[in-house]
DNA sequence: TGCCCTCTTTTGAATAATCAAAATCACTTA
DNA sequence: TAAGTGATTTTGATTATTCAAAAGAGGGCA
């Protein structure tokens, strides 16, 4: 059966294996990111491999079935339709939604995500920036540079902000940091891990290494 | 805990207890509600006794005590803004939203909800006439009298559909018969157990007895 | 080669919800 | 008052999900 849990495993697994999609995610990577202990996600993923989710190697690790994969981005777009229109339509902050979307996400019907996306006129991406997947499975794989890797002197303009943390999210709004807002980098210290940028309302902004990580751009086109 | 499931159970039990206010609700009763054999409601109901949420009289029957009144108020308030708010912002049919709500009233926060209901303008009724509980957990108690008891050459408007039958709902729809929709009653036979209505736009439509009774309607004041 | 450390799996147990079927209870009815 | 009947409770199982703790596997290091 599919239950809620089935697919929050399942769009977890997708998740974690985006960063490593040439390897088996190991076990151990799963139930840390499920916030179950090892043994846990061991019986959990044996079910999902029942059920054809999920390839399972024992001691290797997992991948997701093409079924799985499908299941994973049909969560996903449920999740990010219901987060941006938590933001668009009803007004919510772009820190909260994340959580609200957790649950949302297993109770919303196809019928009811389709109204809500037509309501939007059918957006492409989340409030972070985060592509959202057709209803038939696709989803768009823009490679997108960290703003820890520009170059001094270029421009770029936020594309993405990968990190949930209502804390992180709300510095960043508040320092303007969302997506589509253009910029261009001062300075990078390696030494000192840190870059400064400058937003197009003059108002500079200095982020660590692991903030500036999570801040993913796109290129002026140009 | 409280999950989905005792959420609708003491909905249940609310819903059940209103049809006859002064004694218990047997077991059998809650039993046939909820759609499970009579040894699994006799369990759930000494799990809600314990959380506190019903008084329980072995082969009596319960009855929810006030924190269980006050959970089934705000399950039912989350249901009835949800119908809401499926009907008039995303459009969909007032005789698919019950469904719908069924699964989503667990789903949905307090915030998100408040927007809701802010974004409707707080309507008072859902969209077949039942009215919505407040925040606090009051709710009106106005008593309708059902279309089979009005009396001939009498007028009155709709103001509740008591039936969550989507193909009943859709019968009531095509024939106008929606809360607020004024008419009179031009005949009722006892005998034939059938009542025929005019509405406004001269139309008439007769119903028997069990059609009748699922219409509550509100005397014309005057 | 043998021990150790880490990761993973197994085992045993718990909670929540449910069913099937047997047992029990509280009333009628004869 | 004994038997019968219908409602309710009890008992024994099952499924889904989880944890704690013991057991096992494998690779690295002395
Ligand atoms: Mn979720
Ligand atoms: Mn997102
Ligand atoms: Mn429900
Ligand atoms: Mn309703």
């Amino acid at each position: 059966m599919i239950t809620s849990t089935v697919e929050n495993y399942v769009k977890q697994i997708y998740l974690q294996q985006q960063e490593n999609p040439a390897d088996l995610l190991p076990m151990g990577k799963l139930a840390t990111a499920m916030n179950v202990v090892p043994g846990t996600a061991t019986a959990m993923v044996k079910a999902l491999a029942d059920s054809g989710l999920v390839d399972y190697e024992p001691r290797g690790g997992i991948r997701l079935t093409h079924g799985g994969e499908q299941l994973a981005l049909h969560v996903l777009r449920r999740h990010r339709i219901l987060e941006s229109f938590l933001v668009e339509i009803l007004g919510l902050d772009w820190s909260e939604v994340h959580e609200e979307a957790e649950t949302l996400e297993h109770a919303v019907s196809d019928k009811v995500l389709e109204r809500m996306d037509h309501l939007m006129n059918r957006p492409q991406y989340d409030p972070h920036g985060d592509p959202i997947p057709t209803a038939k499975g696709q989803i768009s794989h823009i490679r997108l540079m960290p703003l820890s890797d520009m170059a001094p002197g270029t421009s770029a303009q936020v594309a993405r902000v990968a990190d949930q943390d209502a804390a992180f999210l709300r510095f960043a709004e508040k320092n303007g940091l969302l997506p589509g807002v253009k910029f261009s980098l001062i300075s990078s210290d390696s030494q000192a891990d840190a870059v400064t940028i400058r937003l197009r309302n003059k108002q500079t902004i200095t982020l660590g290494g692991k903030a500036a990580e999570k801040i993913l751009v796109r290129k002026k086109t140009g």
